[in-house]
DNA sequence: TATGAATGAGGATTCATTCAT
DNA sequence: TATGAATGAATCCTCATTCAT
């Protein structure tokens, strides 16, 4: 992967985090990446490609989360440390976690796919710790986990994500 | 409010719902609503007023929520039932819902207007149960909500919405 | 002729005197004249008919000047007295004077019946002088009344009309 | 400035002079230059961007004419010879005046920036002749060389320029 | 006579994409 | 690989005009 490349898929990255996908038109991104406009076709194929390769990039970087996930070795902890996972994220990887949440709201939907890493590892540890019905438990930890990041990422200003943690913390003891 | 113009907006909002604001020509809505698109501009004056006017009916809608909400006495049971919004609210509001939680995604954002009143309800509930971190209280019960309401929205189907609620009361019993 | 007639007419002629008989929507007309859009169409037909109405009233007007200059029995105080015509012309007239020279660079031109007139009182008063080369000296008069209507139109503020009739008459004495 | 460049600014000069800059679509300025409609846009951001461009280029040529006016030694031959410009202007830039001329009469006028560089001519003239009433004066000839042109660019066909100049050079001898 | 809702053709502008260089 | 001129389909919006009331 060339400068280049890197470039348009971060500044792709950067703006369609923060306008939406359908809101950003190429001429910016390739704008705010300083290369011509026309290199981004040939690159990607289309502005759908170039999603294309931000999400792959983006399921890897899940797929290591969920690798360092496995290593602990207690069940209890597995699933608290992925229910805090949206505390602890890394502040860089914001956009890509934006981009994909403002995506679940639209038709093309990488959501499932990029999800399911995670429901995997809920779903193992529940039952290694004899839940009953993990389905339903899984979607209830999902649920808290769509919330959290919801807050962590929206409420960048005048919100104590460090607060929010402890008092999340207090009702799990 | 004429007909015609009820059915720009019910059109509008379904496909703002189903596939986000920027994705919508207004040739499509006017389409689905069976009237010509110079009619949206003459009654809405341009694309963001007819979101304006989507959020204004839906702002009403939150604001009678609300008022029931209110007249519960206990404190307890109010938290409970806000928390539990997600899972009794109106089949036929969901669009709405959808719509919202998208635009949340996007710059202009009216999330902030739109979650006050809920947030008021809360913070009122929580003073009178004398709890002392109620920003930091509100903030996580307000994360659950949107939890919520994002697996109720978009996991349509292949997920049950029952199940979902009876394992939150039993961590909340 | 009913008062919304008029008041269509005098709107009408305010706006197309002030940006242009292109530039000014129906429906700023019927708002400027306090009625509703259709009833311009009722009374005037089309746009370019309420247009022909405002010029029929002004050419009226133009040949009741015309006939009052023919009452001058001198020739020559008849032909100063056109040319000066500029600049004693009546201010309430001003609007339609500047619609009708805006008209003059667009291809429908109302502009030679208008003239007309005046080039009739100038051909006989010169016919009565014995000029020889009468069609040329009646252009060169046009073009004077021309440069200052425009001057006077054009140039409201800033600008002494007095002292550039003052210039004339140095020149003609 | 490439070909395209150019041939959009000669057609859209050639249409707006014909009819009046509303009164032509930037879908006809395309096809007469033979090019698409978004290169318009392209090159000249928006149709005010491409009037913009014109009077640019039409602004420049009259401080060329204003420099070789400057060129001539006798004040009183340098009026003169500014008096005249109307009539012995190049015919290939018959299109810029009328446009300028059509400008004058909506508001968004270029005509007072215009208009500046042969009035700073005539003021310096006539500084030199020790007139007195100069503005006056100025707005005279202004006036003057207004009505030479307005006369020239409208009465194509069936007027004689050269017997308008011979009865203008006959008073002035 | 008068209203104002409604239409639809057209107008300015945007933008993904192509292509010659 | 890289540029940027060029395209044209689509998009938002305007506006003259019609029509039911």
């Amino acid at each position: 992967m060339t400068d280049k490349q890197k470039a348009i898929l971060d500044s792709a990255l950067k703006l369609f985090a923060q306008k939406g996908f359908n809101a950003v038109p190429t001429s910016a991104i390739a704008k705010d990446a300083g290369v011509s406009e026309g290199l981004i076709f040939r690159h990607f194929e289309n502005k759908a490609g170039l999603l294309n390769a931000i999400m792959r990039i983006g399921l890897e970087k899940i797929q290591e989360e969920v690798q360092q996930l496995n290593e602990i070795e207690d069940p209890r902890e597995r699933v608290m440390t992925a229910i805090e996972f949206p505390f602890h994220m890394n502040v860089e990887d914001y956009p890509f976690w934006r981009l994909l949440y403002s995506l679940k709201w639209q038709q093309e939907s990488y959501d499932v796919v990029m999800a399911q890493p995670i429901r995997g590892v809920l779903q193992h540890a529940l039952a290694e710790l004899k839940y009953l019905d993990i389905e339903a438990e899984v979607d209830l930890i999902e649920s808290y986990m769509d919330g959290f990041l919801t807050a962590i990422l929206l409420k960048g200003e005048g919100f104590n994500k460090e607060e929010l943690l402890a008092a999340l913390r207090r009702k799990y003891k």
